[in-house]
DNA sequence: GGATTCTTTTGACCTATATCAAAAAACGAA
DNA sequence: TTCGTTTTTTGATATAGGTCAAAAGAATCC
């Protein structure tokens, strides 16, 4: 979905006002793993991905990715606690594929913001359904089978999980590739 | 820390604002295991945690309790998702002690955040505090060990380990209780 | 279109943590 | 204080899922 027309859908912003939020943004087609931020920097952006797949993650002890959270169409994507409290990233972030991307700084945000009553409202609207997503994520992890955190990654995120490598959703999942590859053989049996 | 004190830590509102804010909460003393939300309704009230200590559970397959999360004194507390999306809880929600709370309807929190920009920040400064919460105890809880995740505990809330029953701790941390209380013994070993 | 590199699968083995059961300790009410 | 209840600890045993290594399969590139 395009940016307009996804911002409409959540907050019903006048024509002036959307037109000048939207001259905050700018567009950036980026190409595969490009890095968008990098572990210890402070990310000032945050990413609309109009077509593409993003993701967040980090390098472990033992130097292994771990991914933290993909980014679907249509969604904002950036390193969330770096981009709220201003602090080093603990996660890089990259895109997967050739991808179209909107962003706007922390700074323009924080004055759209200050200036719409609306832009606010958006604000909120979109970190309660990030929070709503993250919290579910959790739970599955939290007390599930690997197996049946598999079933969870299938109905919420069917797009993704064929569309970006194995290992990846494996780390994501909380679980190793191996495992990862194992469980679906035995689903594909049945 | 009282309620009129915490949301001026916040956001700066004028005292009439804050004043007008105020009458749209209710104080209630609750005693130890007072249920404020159960499983399957809707979750239509934020509460806010003057004393005491207060958490989100769900009973799983085999009807134990799985701690969510864990909510300590000067926090904002509900059930996430039910309260945001108006869907049935998937959660209990109790306090563990005698416990001095404020709370405000969702009509009232969407009529304020309409009234009043300072408002609607503050509802975005709150998602996305806890959002950071969250992610953070997700990133504890996806590649830790047993051990790691009682350590990230100790250091993240300190006070609330020691309150709270400790079965309650270990399902919030996914682990067994019996390897909690080893991982603990371990510990004072050391 | 074959060589190279990256990703996924498979097998063998191992370990962290779960489960079950029972004892010990702590807590609370009368 | 004592008895009953709840919580925590301890021991023995089982298992899901990890790790390591190698083979198989895909994708990419000149």
């Amino acid at each position: 979905m395009e940016l307009p027309e996804f911002l409409k859908s959540l907050v019903d912003f006048s024509e002036e006002e959307l037109e000048e939020i939207l001259t905050h943004f700018r567009v950036e087609e980026v190409s595969k793993e490009y890095p968008l931020v990098e572990q210890g920097q402070i990310c000032r952006k945050l990413y609309y991905i109009e077509k593409g797949v993003g993701r967040n993650y980090y390098l472990n002890a033992d130097g292994k990715e771990i991914t933290q959270l993909f980014f679907g169409e249509g969604r904002f994507m950036t390193s969330l606690e770096s981009f709220f409290q201003e602090s080093p990233s603990l996660y890089n972030v990259e895109v997967l594929e050739e991808s179209l991307i909107h962003f706007i700084t922390k700074e323009d945000l924080e004055f759209l913001f200050g200036k719409y009553h609306k832009m606010e409202q958006l604000g909120r609207l979109l970190s309660t359904e990030m929070l709503t997503k993250v919290v579910h994520k959790l739970n599955a992890i939290q007390f599930q089978t690997a197996q049946e955190r598999y079933e969870y990654m299938l109905t919420e995120y069917p797009d993704i999980i064929y569309r970006v490598p194995l290992g990846m959703v494996a780390s994501y999942l909380g679980m190793s590739q191996e495992t990862l590859s194992r469980i679906r053989k035995k689903k594909l049996e049945e």
